[in-house]
This record gives structure tokens, C-alpha cells and sequence, in this order.
DNA sequence: GTCATTTATCATGC
DNA sequence: GCATGATAAATGAC
């Protein structure tokens, strides 16, 4: 029982903070420029989470909860991937 | 060196043109997640104190014990273990950071 | 066995 | 009240 205890003020659940605007910005931005493979190198990994100040573990957590939300939205609204989307091209103009 | 098998052949989703992400289609079946009670949980974590591998004995009886398989016991220890590796990892890290404000 | 994942659930932010 | 980040079961690659 005093484990339990022990467990829930080392459980980063407790004290969890959003990330940044400029973070979410990098990291959704690779997402969807990334589409159709999600899946980011370890190497890629360590470069978001210096950009993004955040820790390597981090960004796994949040690609994995990336991947399956926006699986979830699959036939809905998804205007945020259309934000990403424009953006590219944008980027991607001569 | 995608995570699951991306045989996207075997639901027809050859010709769909609308959706072309392939690693948005799980393949398997996987069984839902069911979280453990807590006396399950405490039974579990006083086996792992006193060794992190369990044998296959001692994975019989507690699956017996609580009423868990012996397939779930044995990926909880897995899955335990983990844990205890990445919460080391994260005091490590912790400690190095110390060390380094203290330094300066 | 490890380990990167998927998925549901948890706890918090706002 | 959901959005979001982290954790707990469960799977598959290797």
C-alpha cells in the first residue's frame, strides 16, 4: 500500500504541463509532412526534442498519441492536417 | 522497418483513393486492454521485489493466485522491468542535471 | 529475453 | 466538458 502511495507521486500523470506553441508547431508540422510514415528515427527523435525542449520519451508519447488520435479522425473534420498540408505547399513554392 | 506488417492488400484497399495511409490499418485482432485490480497489482509488485525474472514456477502460481494467465503475468514482469529501466534512466538524467547546476 | 509500438485509461489543464 | 500528455495492458519484431 505504501508503494501505491510511493507510485502516485512519482507518476508523471500528477504534475503533467502542455507543451509549448512553438513545440506543437515542430512537432505537428514533421507529422504531417511525414504522413505517410510517422515514424520518426531515433536520430530524428533527439533533433525534435532538442528543438522542441523537451526529452526523447516525450516525443514518443506524443507521436504515438498523434498517430492513434489522428487515426481516430479519419472522415472528420481534420482541419488541422489541411493547415499542415497548405503550409508544405507553401513552403514548397519555386 | 515498420512496426507491424503493412500488407495492405488483404482488405481491398487497393484501388481506395481517398485514404493511402497504409500504417492507419491495424491488422490484427488485439485483445482489449484491461487494466489489473489492486490486488492484482500489489500481489505482482511484491514478486518483482524480491526478483525482477520470475520463474516458470512461480509464474504458475500467480497466475493461479489471480486469476491471470500465465502469458499475462509474463508480460507483466516485462513490462515491469521496462518501467524500472526507464525510471533509472530518468533519475540518471536528473542527477547528471544536478550535477551540472551545482558545477557552474 | 528487450523494446518500439498500439490502445484504452488515467490525471491534469483550461 | 473535452484536449492533452503520461501510464498501463497487450502485440509483434528481432
Amino acid at each position: 500500500a505504501v508503494m501505491i502511495l510511493r507510485s502516485r507521486f512519482l507518476d508523471a500523470r500528477r504534475k503533467r504541463r502542455n507543451f509549448s506553441k512553438q513545440a506543437s508547431e515542430i512537432l505537428n508540422e514533421y507529422f504531417y509532412s511525414h504522413l505517410s510514415n510517422p515514424y520518426p528515427s531515433e536520430e530524428a527523435k533527439e533533433e525534435l526534442a532538442r528543438k522542441c525542449s523537451i526529452t526523447v520519451s516525450q516525443v514518443s508519447n506524443w507521436f504515438g498519441n498523434k498517430r492513434i488520435r489522428y487515426k481516430k479522425n479519419i472522415g472528420k473534420a481534420q482541419e488541422e492536417a489541411n493547415l499542415y498540408a497548405a503550409k508544405k505547399a507553401a513552403a514548397g513554392q519555386s | 522497418s515498420t512496426p507491424y506488417p503493412s500488407s495492405a492488400s488483404l482488405t481491398g484497399m487497393t484501388t481506395m483513393s481517398s485514404n493511402p495511409l497504409e500504417w492507419t490499418g491495424q491488422v490484427t485482432v488485439r485483445k482489449k486492454r484491461k487494466p489489473y485490480s489492486k490486488f492484482q497489482t500489489l500481489e505482482l509488485e511484491k514478486e518483482f521485489l524480491f526478483n525482477a525474472y520470475v520463474s516458470k514456477q512461480k509464474r504458475w502460481e500467480l497466475a493461479r493466485n489471480l486469476n491471470l494467465t500465465e502469458r499475462q503475468v509474463k508480460i507483466w514482469f516485462q513490462n515491469r522491468r521496462m518501467k524500472n529501466k526507464k525510471n533509472s534512466q530518468r533519475q540518471a538524467a536528473q542527477q547528471a542535471q544536478n550535477n551540472n547546476n551545482s558545477s557552474s
